[in-house]
DNA sequence: AAGTTTACCATACAAATGTATGGTATTTAG
DNA sequence: CTAAATACCATACATTTGTATGGTAAACTT
């Protein structure tokens, strides 16, 4: 039953999800209609009974906002990934979001955190691998032994954290990699968040 | 501002959490008062606004559903662990939750999908190990290689799953452990879902 | 040329929804 | 004892929301 989408139904649809990551819920008709500059909500009800017709959203009567997205393939949302962040050596930082991986379900952030994909394997004796997804929340103040995200000269690094009295020790859980040690004033170093979590998609295939 | 929610504040606040996870939208005044038992929803309002004026949450006004949770503790989410689950040998699995995790929200699970406690390090080739929360999806077909948790005669097992002529081979990354080997009909043994992501939390302290 | 699909508009309406106001009973604080 | 906070109820009302119906115009079948 599940016919193709036309150009306006796909945005539509796009819509739908994209408001379901951002804001966490489904938008009304209304506000369908203001996002795409429709003079009433009527056009929008045919819009979605035409893609609920085709089998991609299921809407359930009467109820306010109760748009329920049915495609299968849709279940995983891409995120943006910041940047790759290096557990041996540093590696440089991406302006931009470099790469998206596929967060179960249509799920929002946590505020204000995100995340990166770790590459290297100097902290592969806590757990943690290449290709690991860290969730990094900035708004955590590190405590010793806790691992962190930090900038240092333009290269962003994940380490565990320890705090000396004038300095800054960052130190890898694989012996290969000696620790680094930053003198707290140092000017291009900054701690960008401590690492809360990690996440692994097993979705695709086996490693 | 942050004052103590009373204990049916703090209800309704958890209802509202949980139904943001489960159905992914807050639900209506109407919804929560069903939900709790109230006649009218006015009572509901008034709950909404005392919790509101302490801070745990923001209304959009005039809007449906319109009740965002700006709890910066909530930050991550209690679920349920289900049980716990061997990746060496077989472990007997508990009746109700055994432990609750904190779930970051962006981790949120596809619908209908569980959470499982890894103990055993039979799986540590595949960079699973102890203690690790794995996200079950029971509503996906196996494909060969991919980590299953199965359960065999009342216990469960998360193991890497191989479908042979008439039998199933379970087989664990960790050469110590021996594969399991299944004949398609033997009675005691159920695929319960396949494993579509690993959680590991780190905000308590370090490992 | 006639019919179908797509993409809009307008109007109308019942039900759902949020909100305001006032009331009662119980508990807690001063 | 009095006042305030808490936890409910009832009623009322303006919007919001979903939905039904009918109409217009363009594009594309057949």
């Amino acid at each position: 039953m599940k016919t193709e989408l036309t150009e306006i139904q796909k945005k539509i649809l796009d819509y739908l999800i994209d408001q379901k990551i951002s804001k966490g819920i489904p938008p009304t008709l209304a506000e369908i209609a203001s996002h795409f500059g429709y003079k009433n909500r009527a056009t929008v009800q045919q819009h979605l009974q035409a893609i609920e017709k085709k089998g991609y959203i299921k809407k359930n009567p009467k109820l306010s906002r109760a748009i329920e997205i049915t495609v299968e393939d849709k279940f995983f949302i891409p995120r943006p990934v910041l940047g790759e962040v290096a557990a041996g050596n540093p590696l440089t930082i991406y302006p931009d979001a470099i790469d998206t991986i596929e967060l179960p379900t249509i799920a929002r952030m946590p505020k204000d955190s995100f995340l990166l994909k770790v590459k290297g394997d100097s902290l592969k004796d806590a757990y943690i691998f290449s290709g690991d997804i860290v969730i990094v929340n900035p708004n955590l103040e590190p405590k010793n032994g806790q691992i962190v995200v930090a900038i240092l000269d333009d290269a962003a690094v994940v380490k565990r954290f320890y705090k000396k009295k004038n300095e800054i020790e960052l130190v890898s859980e694989n012996p290969e990699y000696k620790p680094i040690v930053i003198d707290k004033k140092y000017p291009s170093f900054k701690i960008v968040g401590i690492v809360v979590g990690v996440y692994r998609s097993m979705s695709k295939k086996a490693v």
